[in-house]
DNA sequence: CATGAATGAGACTTCATTCAT
DNA sequence: GATGAATGAAGTCTCATTCAT
């Protein structure tokens, strides 16, 4: 049960068009910044190849010394944005002995930060994802990051008999990262409600906590 | 001074585009269905309005009478399938002294069942919500009717001491439909896993009473 | 010199499609006032049988009875339009031994007076009678109403001595028809300048008169 | 509350539309020739897009590189051909000391030349200033710079108690180029009658000359 | 007479992509 | 590396007109 499908995780796009004279990554980069700008902007499907060059700098010809196509650019794009999602915290920011909630509450708040910062951009992963399948799969891969660690931690804890031993941590834990995930984006990228941030964090983590069964703490994380 | 020329402005659409008999309501039924079919198939940006007539067995320019655009037509499909989603459960199916758990393992489980059984084009409806806010404004309309009932019922349940006292009513119900939501939409349209059905109700389910901070039940629901 | 080219003057279109009853003849004429409104609002080209036919409070198909297309039913409403410009007065406002000045100052005021009570619709015909020939050949005709009146003035004042024996009579009067006619497009329709209704009438009658020859008068036309 | 769906707005048209380079310019020229020959064939309403790529050896879609529109393309054939009536003449051929009839002559004959020589399109531009506003005030301009001349000339005029004091110099003016614009017209472009070349100048600027009150003069121009 | 459903031909447009310079 | 001209394939949409009822 609980079989994997698609994450056999295919190497990210890693073959690159332009070649690597310092003068043509620096063009690339500007490519991205540009790309990213414009699908902030637009969306994935309004977006012209003839605006990110532009926006670049560049001509529309040019665009293809160094990507092949919009999905192309764009699965770069998001990658990078992935990659923030899941970068491990600054140094120290985490205390090593914390309560099993703090580490909850921890992880929470830097997911909901972090899609924060880069809110409408996040909003066009959300969009392109349901149609292109290597950014889903990105989507995926960041999910399963969160996922196999709420995962371990949750067999830990109910190994030593602090959570309700009748989860399926698998299920478990995909269960409360789509909780998380979504929840982050009708907040965040949506606009459905307007919450304070310090009270979404909360609630959510002890939503989480609840659902695993863990015993109450006295010091709400914060 | 003043400089005119004739004939510029354009009347508002005076062309009403329902059907005015019922031989046109038959066809216009058969337009939804085919597009149903088509956008299923196809997905939304690559379905073609000629394979949506010509499916209906119509000529392409009838499409015109009934539906001003593609984003239309879907619209209404979409409508369709959300009033699917939430449609009181057929009679007598719930039993009426319920325990709290019951209530929301039902709830659950019918709500997988009616998205499983639509899956493609639930699939769709997710795609189309990121980009076209009318079926975005549908989406956040099932949601809220699922997220108000879960809200009332969460008031009730802290009144009677039953309930976590700490959570805001509003973010959990929020929270907790996010989450059933988005993992009927990972694991039946995306297949991100394989999971038991039954299983994956009884999961979220405990997930989601233990959320809230219910006191454990003997006897699970199934 | 002077060869008519247009003037043959085919019979208006006095084929009517749809037959006779009173009913009939009742649902033509809502036809042709619908027409009418629709084309001054939205000209020509804009105008679709559509929105003629809902004016009239009919369904589209039945248009098809009375008349056979848009071209068809605009030469209808044009042709009432030209016969109102080219009316005889109402009974007894042109008194009998008026001076030469005078006849032209009442018949330029007539014309301005019409053209500026169906000013929309002049515009209307002014574009379509350049592409449809019909049309074109309508306002040909109408033209030729007032020119022949002014050619045989002409020769008659020139007999007598009293206008520039030096013009060409069918010159003249095409020039100074022409004068007025565009003159009165530029003004009202096209709303170039603003003039004083009086003042124009006034101005225009002394140009043409000047333009015969004739003799000042003490008594300005008014 | 605030509901936002990403990817909805349309960045301002950053496609640049003119040629960048030499070639583009070249092309971009061959594309106005090949409009206006087309226009002149077909007429602008029947003209298309299609049409006047291929005649200029490019393809549909390169046309839009160079023009968003029919009309777009049509308002540079016209205002080109607009020039080429107001353009100055040839250096020279304007005696000093000419007599006023015979600058109103010289005026007279340089019009309807250039009308002549570009009748067929003048019969399009006349066409599409009736339903295309830039179009018609490019029409207009044109009117102004013969208008405001004459205007001007014949203040000078009556001034030195050469023209009819009775005249106001603004509707005058307008009266008269409406007089030889719509004469020019019906003559060359719509073929109401045949003139002789010379004879028209003469008669026309007869008539305009004894219209503002001009003295006779012996020798009549030409 | 009247209805309104159905047709079908075409033109316009858009842009990702290619290519010669 | 860079440019921007050129391509071409689709797909959308409009309406005058026809036709079965």
């Amino acid at each position: 049960m609980a079989k994997t499908v698609v994450g056999e995780q295919r190497p990210p796009d890693t073959v690159q068009s332009g070649p690597r004279s310092s003068k043509g990554e620096r063009t690339r980069a500007r490519l991205v910044d540009a790309a990213r700008e414009v699908f902030e902007r637009d969306g994935f499907l309004t977006a012209r190849i003839a605006d990110i060059a532009s926006t670049a700098g560049l001509s529309q010809g040019s665009f293809y010394h160094y990507f092949s196509s919009k999905e192309q650019i764009f699965r770069e794009v998001a990658a990078r944005q992935e990659q923030r999602l899941t970068a491990p915290d600054p140094a120290g920011r985490e205390p090593r002995d914390a309560s099993p909630r703090a580490v909850i509450g921890a992880a929470n708040r830097r997911y909901f930060e972090r899609y924060r910062d880069a809110a409408d951009l996040m909003g066009v992963i959300e969009q392109v994802s349901r149609y292109d399948e290597p950014v889903n799969a990105a989507r995926f891969a960041t999910m399963q990051h969160f996922v196999e660690r709420a995962e371990r931690s949750l067999r830990r804890l109910q190994d030593d008999g602090l959570a309700d031993p009748a989860l399926d941590p698998t299920i478990a834990a995909d269960a409360l990262g789509a909780m998380v995930a979504r929840f982050a984006e009708i907040w965040l990228v949506q606009g459905y409600r307007e919450y304070d941030f310090e009270q979404a964090v909360a609630q959510l983590t002890r939503l989480w906590a609840n659902a695993l069964g863990l015993p109450d703490e006295p010091d709400d994380p914060r």
